[in-house]
DNA sequence: TTGTACGCGTTATCAG
DNA sequence: CTGATAACGCGTACAA
């Protein structure tokens, strides 16, 4: 490819670039980039187009952030890229920075609280002008300095009242609560919750919150089955799993997953236990991931409103952006749909 | 929380600001900073140690890259955000930079040209120090002029030919027709291709025509069952496979899927068609979603090494930041692994 | 309608 | 060991 050679390496192109060769000055050149053409005469609105195409000029937004006090940026973090939840969540912030001239920083932190912090320091050194930001809960404190810099931040789906920032969630107790009612309105019980440790997450602990009280309530039963599987530990579920089952004979016991991570792990257990769903036991989980609707001729599942999340979040980022700073922080919280399928149904 | 009111709006705390808090010039907070502590007393370090702290400053990473003329950011490019394999590589990506202090734009097209080309621009806007591009290669004329501005660009999993870049991808060739062979040697045939539109995409284009040769030669298959899938569209794919089933009564018919987004069709199809795999028919994919090792006891699959492909691309792009620019495009190919599960094996 | 000059927050050069 | 001072590329009063 001789074209390598042919212009050697360019020295990116400033303003000033463009400035000389369309024969007026920056000044000029700035107002017709930031669209004050009723300023220019078309005579130096054609030259200056004209050389901005030839000598394909992009403003440094470095630059250009540096002077306006505004990056362009805006950082997600997220607690686990691996989730499916959290992908479709981050398409929805994705895609609304994309129509706003935005981009994204992208931050997974493992739901290591370390990461989380180093993240937000990052973040802060960029300036970006908003934050999302699924966190750990550990970095309370730190988070709250980002408060009194006027930086708009967005908590998702993990609600922390401590501190004062809009929150994107679902509505947990109505999901859980209607997963469960359709599970004993289809003649299941007993029935066992599979979660992630609760380690202070909000929606974790919403969830499994309202399982205790509808079981109490509706099943009489005080003391329901709760397991919380370990993140990234083979096989501790197949035990408690076994166990509940052989405890349950002569009923219809089902098992309900707190969200897809564990989820994939019971359905892993099930297969190798040689269980039949919902013939020997019913299952409904949280989350849609791709193969719900496959296992098992399909899995009834709450679905969170993952997209609209992302979306919901990036738009109050936004929101705030434009003046809307001081107002006082809100929660909104979508709702949840319950998608029945095979494996809840007699 | 009444915290919220003690310190009103807190400008960004800049150098000046810790220098003037230390009672020195802004060059030595800079040496510090930039950690040439060997030219500083122990009396103003310590006393910048503690300004530092006391004002939780970070340097401006806008101000610090225009001035050193890097940003510190690196464009990532995808083609499919939704698809598995994508968040894997990314995750690669992301790793890598994190351990090097680096951040991560991420850029979602949709397999949109027009997207791609945007993005791009906005990326060259913000200076990023390296792009990793999953490309639809259809802006390589536009693609091209990165190489003249020296920025380090690593195309990944799609090849280009034409463009001069460094490009990461996984040995197609080979791992075709690993998936071939064995469904072969297991007894299986005729075999069906299910693919997305080729689009002259490199990898997509690498599969179909390994499959076409080794069908040709070790089955003697010239005209071998080819079936596009048109991304998004429903039951397109139930249609051709029971045609594909019903005149291969009295063999054993098998279908190895190019991608996930294929096979993720596929599978839906068999179990409407109530197909039981591998008995009625056998199936392979590429790569290794969640739910392949979950379905019909177990898919075989050609698992790609994404998380080391995203490790790869970023290291690349890491070694051409470090003055190795000028050296030769190489093309990395990395090995697939054949991972047999239940589908394949009579 | 256009241009001059300054500053955004850093780093680098140079002189002490 | 330390400190002025000049850029980096851009936007914007202010002046013309």
């Amino acid at each position: 490819m001789s074209d390598r050679c042919e212009r050697p390496v360019r020295r990116p192109v400033t303003i000033l670039d463009v400035a000389r060769a369309a024969g007026v000055s920056k000044t000029t050149v700035s107002r017709y980039l930031s669209g004050q053409v009723h300023l220019l005469s078309d005579d130096a609105r054609h030259r200056i187009e004209r050389a901005v195409e030839e000598l394909g000029y992009r403003p440094n937004q470095m630059a250009r952030g540096l002077k306006r006090g505004r990056s362009g940026l805006v950082g997600m973090v997220v607690a686990d890229i691996s989730n499916p939840f959290t992908v479709d969540v981050l398409r929805g912030v994705e895609d609304e920075c994309k129509s706003r001239g935005m981009n994204v920083l992208l931050c997974n932190t493992n739901n290591d609280q370390a990461q989380e912090r180093e993240y937000i320091e990052m973040l802060q050194a960029h300036r970006i002008d908003g934050l999302i930001i699924h966190t750990t809960g550990l970095n309370n404190a730190f988070l709250r300095e980002l408060a009194h810099q006027d930086i708009p931040v967005v908590l998702l789906d993990r609600k922390v009242p401590a501190l004062p920032f809009d929150t994107v969630c679902v509505d947990n107790r109505q999901a859980t609560r209607a997963a469960l009612m359709h599970l004993l309105d289809q003649g299941f019980g007993p029935i066992a919750w599979f979660t992630e440790p609760i380690d202070g997450v909000s929606s974790r602990k919403e969830r499994l919150e309202t399982f205790r009280k509808v079981m109490e309530h509706h099943a009489g039963i005080p003391e329901p089955l709760i397991y919380e599987v370990p993140a990234r530990m083979p096989s501790t579920v197949e035990g408690p799993l076994k166990n509940f089952l052989s405890t349950a004979t002569g009923s219809r016991p089902a098992v309900c997953c707190a969200n897809a991570v564990v989820a994939l792990r019971v359905v892993h257990a099930l297969s190798k236990l040689g269980m039949d769903v919902p013939r020997d036991v019913g299952m409904v989980m949280f989350d849609n991931p791709d193969w719900a609707a496959l296992v098992f001729g399909g899995i009834t599942v709450v679905e969170q409103p993952t997209y609209a999340m992302g979306v919901t979040a990036m738009r109050r980022v936004w929101e705030r952006m434009q003046g809307q700073a001081r107002l006082p922080a809100s929660l909104i919280e979508l709702p949840a749909r319950l998608i029945i399928r095979r494996s809840s149904v007699r």
